[in-house]
DNA sequence: CTTGACCTTCCAGTAAGTGGAAGCCCTATA
DNA sequence: TATAGGGCTTCCACTTACTGGAAGGTCAAG
């Protein structure tokens, strides 16, 4: 199969093929013309490896998942840990954004968004709340 | 001030200081010696990056609110509509991510994580889910 | 005078591709 | 048979927002 063929059967672009045979995700042979030549093989591993970056698994993580995919006597533990330190990851990076969410909210509610300056947004990035009471106390000079 | 006392202060690294002349968004002053020599407007700018940053507001939407923070006769609307769009790309991310941690915790709670290699997390990243039943029907040759 | 902290520039690397240029290869059609 | 097109190849650069490190100049203390 050349790699036309491949990228539409996997949904991979040809680009990112080439890309994961470069960093060793693949290794289709070439026929007398240069051109790659891929096995079905070839193909699962591609949809395999696009259906695991769909899921967010690094590159690295998927260069594992790919190891353990091609090793019959796995065990699914190996499998399972894997997915369960991405899965704390994600729920930490959703837990982050939920607190940056509810910061934004806040600040873009306070904000009037008319054609005047005076602007809660602005005032939290200069820190003029501290400002007003304690950061720069009067008298001070610079 | 030197750039350590300004990263000191600011909270950002010398490095990220000395990017964000690169790029533009501070302009020092240079001592005969070489070194750059920070005015208090510059710390404050710093400041306000530091704080968009950890916002998530990226590289060139600190750059814009940066020009709305020199500009005294800026609109509130306009800090208001940078504000709002990165909200809702995080709140876009985070939905993104729930569901991605939903289909992740279904296959790790599905899967027993012993010393067998069966394990649906596998079985969804090589598709045989669908491999069972109709995706490589009886019969069919490779 | 030396030591160590601080400063400088420049180069390379990160994650995971994406875009584009220059140039073969193959097939179909005029 | 010439040519046009599409597909394939490699290689280089670019993306985000820094970060690490090397090589070397500057400054203050002891």
């Amino acid at each position: 199969m050349n790699i036309g063929n491949v990228s539409e059967m996997s949904g991979l672009p040809a680009k990112t093929i080439r890309y994961y045979e470069d960093i060793g995700l693949v290794q289709p042979s070439r026929r007398e013309n240069g051109y790659r030549d891929f096995a079905v093989q070839d193909l699962h591993k591609l949809a395999f490896l696009g259906r695991a970056r769909s899921l967010g698994f690094s590159i690295e993580e998927c260069r594992t998942l790919l190891s353990l995919y091609e090793d019959r006597e796995r065990s699914s533990a190996d499998v399972k840990a894997i997915a369960q330190s991405h899965l704390a990851r994600v729920d930490q990076k959703i837990e982050e954004l939920q607190a940056l969410s509810a910061t934004l909210r806040n600040l873009v509610v306070r904000c009037h968004g008319d054609d005047r300056p005076d602007c809660p947004i602005m005032d939290d990035l200069t820190g003029s709340d501290l400002a007003e009471t304690q950061k720069y106390p009067a008298g001070t000079t610079y």
